[in-house]
DNA sequence: TGGAATCCCTACCAAACAAGTATGGTTTAC
DNA sequence: GTAAACCATACTTGTTTGGTAGGGATTCCA
């Protein structure tokens, strides 16, 4: 239940990925150019995309990342529970269930429940390939630089 | 879009307020032991809930506090957003939103807008009266210690 | 009148976390 | 064999979380 910038980074850069690596695979410094996302960083979470089997690494020179399956497939849900990990509820959970003596049996509980919940279904409800179209329509719409080159 | 342990102490303290609160306020003392959270940290939410015109206090011995209004009008966002500021996106914000070039047209912002509105919709849903009847209704399957007493 | 209970206020603190940065290793194309 | 790229680990800096400490100010009640 806690979003970070790690989630805003990773969906850039799968959209990146969906729009820019046709053939060659995109590298990670290309990314964070026209992403404007700090370098060193934007590795450690191709790691975690990659260790999610969400992305294919290429190493060596010219190499670099691929979506691992089609934009179509992958959810935000995907991408931000392997960044952030599991979407659970933080409040009420743990520790805090045992002590505060009503072991589930608890009204607060329900509510962060449907909160989680909510959030779950909005994450799943769109896929890399829905961002990407939506991308590639507001650069079109503002004839700024764009996000894609290809 | 942080939920915190707040906003846990803050429901289950006004669940307690609109059980227990009759004629008589009720002490941070006598909610801090019912629910099992630490007093002095209580104090301080209270005094973010009465800022906020959730609550009433009343000072000196036999003091306490009482719900402001009835447990039907408060809302699951009043209590949150009283405790953890308001119910923003956190990502794609503030800085970000310029330094990234892409001023507002940006795929990813939108899921985040989606989220934030989803978490808004599940908060406004719900009131403190019928977290109240839930929690009665678990304290009277479970059989156990009740967090209500009239 | 004087405790004692209670809310009120400010400050402080340790641990965890966010968001990077630094350094170097390993693999591969050319 | 060198440069480009991924890979791995450790470090840093500032903020937040979840409290604690210590003392006020107010009010009931004996």
């Amino acid at each position: 239940m806690r979003l970070t910038a790690k989630s805003e980074y990773g969906l850039l850069a799968m959209i990146d990925l969906a729009l820019n690596s046709g053939e060659q695979p995109v590298s990670a410094r290309e990314i964070s150019e026209r992403q404007a996302i700090p370098a060193k960083f934007l590795e450690q979470l191709m790691v975690q995309l990659r260790q999610a089997g969400l992305v294919s690494a290429v190493r060596g020179a010219r190499g670099g990342f691929v979506l691992d399956r089609a934009a179509e497939e992958i959810t935000v849900l995907n991408v931000v529970e392997a960044l952030e990990g599991p979407l659970h509820t933080t409040v009420c959970d743990g520790d805090r269930a045992e002590t505060c003596g009503r072991s589930g049996a608890c009204a607060a509980a329900s509510v962060w429940k449907q909160a989680t919940a909510a959030l779950r279904d909005v994450f799943t409800a769109t896929t890399i390939a829905d961002l990407s179209r939506t991308q590639v329509r507001l650069d079109d719409a503002a004839g700024t630089e764009p996000a894609h080159e290809g």
